[in-house]
DNA sequence: AAACTAGTTCTATGACAATCGAACAATTAA
DNA sequence: TTAATTGTTCGATTGTCATAGAACTAGTTT
């Protein structure tokens, strides 16, 4: 079940859920302003919590649609999302 | 204790969980498509819940500086603050 | 092959959120 | 002054969310 199969308000409290965390804030702004992709590991060192809980939160991102994930190797990828953003929440990564 | 006085992450946390539910979307949404202000009966009506649920979203809003109150007699009236809305989800009531 | 590394999944736990119904307060109408 | 109306608050219930730790998978290094 992705994102898109959902009807409108049920996608929409999904993403904004997804982005009314301070922990996960934390890891949009990182990748807003790194500009690219960014090592899960790389992410979570800053975060000083569980590598699970990280995790987690990941999940939570990529399964509301804000976050695409590329493995290579052992390691993990993630970036935003940008066309989410613009759709459902126009202008708020510069808010950030 | 009001939102202007948290840190930054702090209320935008605040502000994007009172945005995260799909009752309060609805009261938003009716809100913003009826101009200016309405009686919180005339709201709570449409909802088809307890009017001690529709006040507790009411506050929810209120507290998250997402509108303002006034009262006239026996009657409250809700309207959006805008300028919250410019601020923190720019582009977003229209996305609505 | 064995040890190491990067992430995920599972289970448990504590905290918080949404809802309801009942009691309450304040205003207005009869 | 008693009814009715409009909204708030309180207590209880149910459900969801964030976190941690342990066990696990997949890939890498030695």
């Amino acid at each position: 079940m992705t994102i898109e199969q959902l009807n409108n308000d049920e996608s929409r409290v999904i993403i904004l859920k997804a982005v009314a965390d301070a922990m996960r804030l934390k890891i949009i702004r990182m990748l807003y302003y790194h500009g690219g992709e960014m090592n899960c590991g790389e992410i979570g060192e800053q975060l000083n919590i569980q590598k699970s809980t990280v995790s987690y939160h990941f999940r939570t991102l990529r399964e509301a649609g804000l976050t695409t994930t590329r493995k290579i190797g052992q390691n993990k990828y993630v970036k935003l999302r940008l066309d989410t953003f613009a759709t459902y929440l126009p202008g708020f990564l510069d808010t950030l």
